[in-house]
DNA sequence: GATCCACGGGAATACACGGATG
DNA sequence: CATCCGTGTATTCCCGTGGATC
């Protein structure tokens, strides 16, 4: 827990003990600073990377896993501490005047789940690569790629780029970012990290290396959530046995079994308890979903998209019904300005990626195709708390 | 004035069904 | 019986436009 997440926590104690002390602490897409218990993965990837220790760029590589396996947890804070170095031996901003050592290639992290667009990607790198913020607007994309190009010629160590969540859907494939590095300098090395196995994908066409990352094992998973409730929840909130009981059911996956304890809290503050009991982790387990789909991929939506998943958690049965009857439920809402076609659009659009999923209804009413409603593919008391946390 | 991209709006296409047709 | 057609609804696809920002 770093010193901003203590002080919070401290400030929050006022009004006498509360159960959820940091939803940040606990919240599944909040990657903590050291996470633990991933040694071995640290290594296998500090391996690859030990070139730039000497101010050389490693190969291209590939690190797969499954969903909730912490690969983004342990590249982002790898990459945060890599940073650092950059920082200090001033690597690609200026010319290094220390002698003692190396010069460091320059690190630069890129989640294409926010990163939409070829502008969008040049953007991300250039702006993590320099002092001065870029602007987004009246800046063409070539621009972009011109002032990167000039960046990067001047540099003598270059830069490793993390690019995450490579091949999910509505984000870039591999095909994609071959093309997005095909536009920048050859001295740039590139850290891919997605779910397709190896041998599946064509970027290891392109990959000297790749690393593979397993689910957690069960008492690893129980490690996690203890440590994390310690840092967000009251003290002896959560119980050893019941965070068993979800390190089981969640089956390897950290992101289900944290959302799964961040329901149960949720749920248990409402009702003004101190601990979790029971029949919170069974409800948690109950609405979330398997397979679920990545509360990050959802919290990384439009803000207009989010919005109507906001209004769409709260709608009763009768307003979930067909995906028409949905549209205008949520089409009437005061907050949402968006015409129902538009609603309507949103809801394929969303169900074709896998953020809710189309079921065909039974009901057989004669005249027309039949209709289907929309199902959520991630727990929606986690998804609310979250949304209204970042209003 | 330049640029990007989220929206709107509608056209095109798919599907289900029943009845007509060969 | 198999196939086609018309109607009504659901779903997908496309692209111009305008807001926001620099």
């Amino acid at each position: 827990m770093d010193i901003d997440a203590r002080i919070k926590r401290r400030r929050r104690r006022d009004g006498g003990p509360r159960l959820v002390q940091d939803y940040e602490s606990l919240s599944p897409v909040a990657h903590i600073d050291e996470p633990s218990d991933r040694g071995p993965a640290f290594e296998r990837l500090l391996d690859h990377l030990d070139p730039v220790f000497d101010g050389r760029l490693p190969p291209n590589a590939y690190i797969s896993g499954p969903f909730g396996s912490g690969k983004s947890a342990i590249v982002t804070a790898l990459f945060a501490h890599l940073k650092q170095l950059s920082t200090e031996t001033q690597s690609v901003i200026h010319t290094s005047t220390r002698a003692a050592s190396p010069p460091s290639p320059g690190f630069v992290y890129v989640d294409m789940r926010e990163t939409t667009s070829e502008f969008a990607f040049y953007h991300t790198v250039l702006d993590t690569l320099v002092e001065d913020p870029v602007p987004e607007h009246g800046i063409s994309t070539e621009q972009l790629r011109t002032r990167l190009h000039d960046l990067l010629n001047g540099s003598r160590t270059g830069v490793v780029i993390a690019v995450d969540h490579v091949g999910e859907p509505n984000s870039a494939d591999a095909e994609a970012l071959i093309d997005l590095f095909a536009g920048l300098p050859s001295n740039v090395s590139w850290l891919a990290i997605g779910r397709t196995d190896p041998d599946q994908t064509l970027l290891t066409e392109y990959t000297a290396t790749s690393l593979q990352i397993q689910c957690y094992r069960r008492q690893m998973l129980v490690d996690v959530l203890m440590t994390r409730a310690s840092e967000g929840l009251a003290q002896q909130a959560l119980n050893h046995e019941q965070a068993r009981r979800i390190a089981d059911w969640a089956d390897g996956s950290a992101h289900d079994a944290l959302a799964a304890i961040f329901v149960a809290a949720d749920r248990a503050n409402r009702a003004d308890q101190n601990r979790l009991t029971e029949s919170d982790v069974t409800a948690a387990i109950e609405e979330t979903p398997r397979p679920s789909v990545s509360l990050g991929r959802v919290l990384a939506l439009p803000n207009n998209k989010q919005l109507v998943l906001r209004e769409l958690v709260d709608l009763d049965s009768e307003d979930r019904a067909t995906v028409t009857a949905t549209t205008k439920a949520i089409g009437s809402k005061p907050s949402v300005d968006l015409s129902p076609g538009t609603v309507k659009r949103y809801l394929y659009e969303m169900a074709e990626v896998g953020i809710v999923e189309r079921i065909q209804s039974d009901s057989k009413n004669g005249k027309g195709r039949p209709p289907s409603r929309v199902e959520l593919r991630f727990p929606p008391t986690a998804f609310r708390r979250l949304y209204d946390l970042q209003q």
